[in-house]
DNA sequence: ATCATTATGCTCAATTTGAGCATATAGAGA
DNA sequence: TCTCTATATGCTCAAATTGAGCATAATGAT
């Protein structure tokens, strides 16, 4: 109690966006230092007033990338050096709107294959993956219970907002490369669906974002940020469905929107579509509180 | 960016427990030092492994309390010294089962009054108190909307979780003695109903806490660590209760935790009370996730 | 003109929620 | 013992929400 640790402090962003531009449907993408294996981070500076500022400071210097809302998400800690000194991690999460900007980012779901459920692919190779962990952890029943619910087996359904806790089971079966007991030969069996390693601890920093973020989205209008001014309502589905990694559906999805009156029509048309153009709406920010989007999902096919 | 601040880092811990023994309905109370008015904190030590790890060991010497689910809260960060030195505090929110130790503990309420909604008392004091908060900011667009979502008018519901959002509102107001603008001619209006200071930030420190358990219990099984294995329907209604803030429908809460068989009948009955007496309860682990208990309110009356 | 494609409006059944009535089982007191 | 009060527990019913799908509208492509 008596020992002061001296600590070295570090600020961590991960700074969050939709790629709306690249790809036909926008994708969740987070910039990345690199080779795509970090998250920009730097030591804590003397004399900003908080530590927000001081993250949004450097981060848009560094970037220079304008950030929106900004969220502590988690702190960590080395152990110590052997000289009593230890490196305390704060990490923040930032949502950014998209911009033509973003080329170099990288998608989040290259990191967390498993965690994109809107394609069908993913059930295919997310099936022998599950198998394999379930029979991973038979013998042990702590486990084979945190399996169960984090891979939505027996009975339990897929939640979206699991991700560290699914991170954390494939750490535990050696499966990730950052693991200090990786199986590469076993992970070889699962190649390509195991997702992209990064340096440190910064992919389950990211875990505990897209964690983060998913819950947001659910009961806040956290969506919002980012989309641009006027968008359509075909574009908020996508975005919230890029975000959830799952499917919702649409005509449901309208109502649930429309029926908070979380969005106003303007009178303007996206005429860009194939089809029938989409009227444009905007974020009408005074029924804003008490908003909740997390409806309208299409439900998945059990995994085993 | 090359100036590397030097930082004392700081755990401070908000241990909350339900005292389940003085009163006849249980209270939601916290680990308080000195006139209850900081909670226990002390420098991050040399030679643990996590800070988890440290934070449980040095709570555990200090009271001799033992302690159940630990959760990190935010990090804050004090303005350096004026020698490049900065205090970092890392706080944590620890759940406790309820036992007679918890005499000498404090009411959460006695601090934040306005956030037991479970008497019609409250209702009369917070009135006068939202009307003050009102005319204060009705010069100002953006805090005239963040009032009424904070605390329900203008057809806004109230939203237990907004208690972070509350505190800063009353702060900003002046009202608070922790503030540096106190007005306590003003705040003297409000004799009794602007609850009990902390020093430093403590006591928005218990307001994330609070936001977070409230936040917690709605979709996790949290409640169950405050409870004793065995128990009533009523007992977990109370202690949701207390944790809420808000007064629920007796019948269906219980229709709403037995229908998701989060819970399962002993042949064991509780013989202390007047009427029939009830049936005890335990918690099931095996349904744990996907839990929701946040249905099943009574509706308030609104404020203004 | 016809078709493919997307947007949008609408229906209907199943489920969940909000509210309250009715009955069951205990102790306390006449 | 009988009655009253207090609590627990079972059940009903209407309103609201949700899940799913059909139908129509408005555009560009062939």
């Amino acid at each position: 109690m008596n020992e002061t640790a001296h600590c070295r402090t570090e600020l961590v962003a991960v700074v969050l966006g939709l790629d709306t531009i690249a790809a036909k449907e926008p994708q969740l993408c987070v910039l990345t230092t690199g080779e795509g294996d970090g998250f920009p981070s730097g030591p804590l500076q003397a004399g900003q007033a908080s530590l927000q500022r001081s993250l949004r400071h450097w981060v848009e210097n560094l970037t220079g990338f304008r950030l929106g809302h900004t969220e502590q998400l988690y702190t960590f800690a080395d152990a110590e050096d052997g000289f009593g000194n230890r490196a305390v991690r704060i990490s923040y999460m930032a949502l950014a709107r998209s911009s033509a900007e973003m080329a170099s980012w990288q998608s989040v779901y290259a990191y967390f294959p498993w965690e994109d459920r809107r394609s069908e692919a993913t059930q295919e190779f997310l099936i022998p993956l599950v198998r394999h962990m379930k029979s991973w952890v038979s013998d042990n029943e702590r486990r084979l219970s945190r399996c169960s619910v984090a891979f939505g087996l027996d009975g339990h359904e897929w939640n979206d907002e699991l991700v560290l806790d699914r991170y954390e089971l494939l750490w535990e079966a050696g499966l990730l490369p950052e693991a200090g007991s990786w199986e590469g030969s076993r992970a070889a069996l699962f190649a390509g669906s195991l997702g992209r390693a990064m340096k440190h601890d910064h992919r389950r920093i990211l875990a505990t974002a897209l964690s983060r973020i998913r819950a947001k989205i659910r009961y806040t209008p956290a969506v919002f940020d980012f989309l641009p001014e006027d968008f359509t309502l075909l574009q908020l589905q996508q975005a919230m469905e890029t975000l959830a990694g799952r499917r919702m559906h649409k005509q449901n999805f309208r109502r649930l929107v429309q029926h908070q009156s979380l969005v106003e029509e303007t009178d303007l048309f996206d005429p860009s579509g194939q089809g029938r153009p989409a009227r444009l709406y905007r974020f009408c920010k005074a029924s804003s509180q008490n908003c909740y989007l997390a409806g309208a999902k299409l439900p998945l096919p059990p995994l085993v």
